[in-house]
DNA sequence: TGTACATCAGTGAACGCGCGTTCACTGATGTAC
DNA sequence: TGTACATCAGTGAACGCGCGTTCACTGATGTAC
């Protein structure tokens, strides 16, 4: 194990802690509000460290959406085998639960596309999606729309919910309000 | 009529002009992606001038997202009468149409939500589209219920699209696929 | 087990640049007389 | 109709600052012998 608390000259983790120092800003300023070098401030590193390792910030945003896509297609391969309704909750919690990712996941514009982690874990989740979207539909034209429909209705609801958008009368837990909305939508897709 | 060829000393239409190229500024970088300066270069305006107008890049937003809710309300509403099928379709083309103006109205950090003429408008937006969703359901509690899965399901198709999140052999017309969309779910929902 | 050396993660000073902000100024316009 | 003046939209030079980038460097680590 190399040392956590900084004493060597070497930081032995400076890669992960950039990261952290990078969603932690995310959650407080979005992933526009903030610099490389106040990443390094935070993570208590040389300013020309964080350029050492990703090169620049779209680099760091492509190693978030990549870890976040990871993470995400694990949540949704995890709960596959209970059907679409688990997937569709499944989506909606990793949303809400880690947010920073989110936010960076879902604008391709901050970071590079073609990054082979990102494709991957990108054509995995997609593929945890639209298997569970297949399990309820008789003809295949049905089931690419209500894979879209599905995906639509669980992106959005997420969507709002982060940026504040439903109205103040929608209190209580999100989760139990979206479980209730796809129940809702699923009772006359499936 | 002020001149346009700005001959000159007062350009007569600056904050109009301004306006118009953060719009284009938005549309090619995202919101973030552009300085005052930029802009200002951009209008063919001294660097100063956007300031004058707006004070900051928070305020020209702000601008940006009250223009974009009041045009918003306006496309709904005008088709209120047709019922919650037409306000949904027309929810996604306004965000199709109208991307620069979408990319800010729903990223509430970007600007001051507590603008009144953003309220104003934001609240006509919300009025339209709660009445379209109560014409189809028995219960108060369904209604909220399936107004917020409408919501959901046009916010979340038109952020995929604009993503490009969606599938590229999801190809032909949006609107198109939108409807069809639209008509699966609300077959079961009304 | 000890020594020499290559590697490379991380440092920190220095650079030029574009930024937002300030401020004294300019000059077109509208109004009073 | 003409003159004087107040207003204020817009200018442009100057400022200090934080930024990304460069680069010679330091020093811990791993490996060869």
């Amino acid at each position: 194990m190399r040392q956590i608390s900084r004493q060597t000259y070497h930081h032995g983790n400076l890669r992960r802690a950039v990261l952290d120092a990078a969603l932690q800003a995310i959650a407080e300023a979005g992933p526009a509000g903030w610099s490389l070098r106040e990443l390094a401030r935070r993570a208590g590193v040389s300013h020309a460290a964080p350029a050492h390792h990703f090169g620049d910030k779209q680099g760091l945003l492509t190693a978030v959406a990549a870890e976040g896509f990871t993470m995400f297609a694990d949540a949704l391969e995890r709960v596959a085998a209970d059907g679409i309704w688990e997937v569709g909750v499944a989506y909606v919690r990793f949303g809400l639960d880690h947010r920073p990712y989110f936010e960076v996941m879902f604008r391709p514009d901050l970071y590079r596309t073609d990054d082979p982690a990102v494709v991957a874990a990108h054509e995995r989740a997609a593929g945890a999606l639209i298997a569970g979207a297949g399990s309820l539909s008789p003809t295949p034209e049905h089931e690419r729309l209500a894979a879209i429909a599905i995906w639509s209705l669980v992106h959005g609801f997420t969507s709002l919910w982060l940026s504040g958008a439903l109205p103040e009368s929608t209190t209580g837990d999100p989760e139990t309000l979206a479980r209730s909305m796809i129940r809702l939508v699923l009772s006359t897709l499936g």
